[in-house]
DNA sequence: TAAAAACCCTGTACCAACTACAGAGTCAAG
DNA sequence: CTTGACTCTGTAGTTGGTACAGGGTTTTTA
């Protein structure tokens, strides 16, 4: 099939294919006469693999790491589990980060209910409360 | 003072803040006759202002419309409610979507717990199962 | 006072993971 | 046989910076 047949297939912009296969995730197809692109159903196979992956927020490093233990069958599946573990890890800091921020930013947005003028607005007040580093007292601001 | 200064007092790199100069989030300072610029207090605010946003993860196209809000004190505070709402709206929504894909990961993770050959590992069989979108009848695959 | 260290300048390239062209060639349908 | 849909390569843009290279300037230290 051609490229664009694969791409409909996998639900997969063109473009992306082709940039999988510069990125060397994806095996150079065939060529035709006319220098298109003919793939297989392996091709198809590992494009939907690599698009699985992505739809896990897997990086193309990760998924890279994934493939070649896919591609060596004999090959422990141990570094794929440690893939998927520091994934998970990674997921799980990212979603308390979030949290924490959503709750600030809630409080932020208690501050100001009604539509004053900028210059009354506790949000942007709030934001606006210094924090900076003082600087050392030998020194003066120019 | 010189960049240096205002880099420490806002922990922030030096290179970030050209960088927002030349995004127009802060404005062109004056220079010295070797070129160097140099900042006021002024400077200094607006560049904790815009961290403080940043650390909010806020964009910088929304950390703009802040600023453009913030540089009018008559206008209406309105569309930094609003710009507020849509992120709090925005990182709600990823934490639920990080939450499935959580759920999702360690899901797959317990397919697999020993150290199995790749070719039976659940994990990767499990990332393959076939997602493709089905050939219309009429076509055939090449 | 001179050399060395620390700072500053512009401009460019790089990161991830694509996306969006431009400009040219090829193929299928009516 | 022409029109429109498809494909090709190559390049640039996206976001929010970071990292040089290759210069000039200022400050510190010997």
């Amino acid at each position: 099939m051609k490229i664009g047949q694969l791409a409909k297939r996998a639900r997969t912009p063109v473009e992306t294919i082709r940039y999988y296969e510069r990125e060397a995730l994806l095996p150079e197809p065939q060529r035709s006469a006319a220098n298109y692109r003919h793939y297989q159903q392996q091709h198809l196979e590992r494009l939907l693999f690599i698009r699985q992956c992505r739809a896990l927020d897997l990086s193309l490093a990760e998924i890279r790491t994934l493939l070649e233990v896919k591609d060596n069958p004999n090959a422990a599946c141990d570094t794929a589990n440690q893939v998927l573990d520091e994934h998970i890890q990674h997921v799980e800091t990212r979603i308390h980060e979030l949290q924490a921020l959503a709750q600030q930013l809630r409080q932020l947005r208690s501050k100001c209910h009604s539509e004053k003028a900028a210059s009354d607005c506790g949000i942007l007040q709030s934001i606006s409360k210094s924090n900076a580093t003082p600087m050392p007292s030998s020194s003066h601001i120019k």
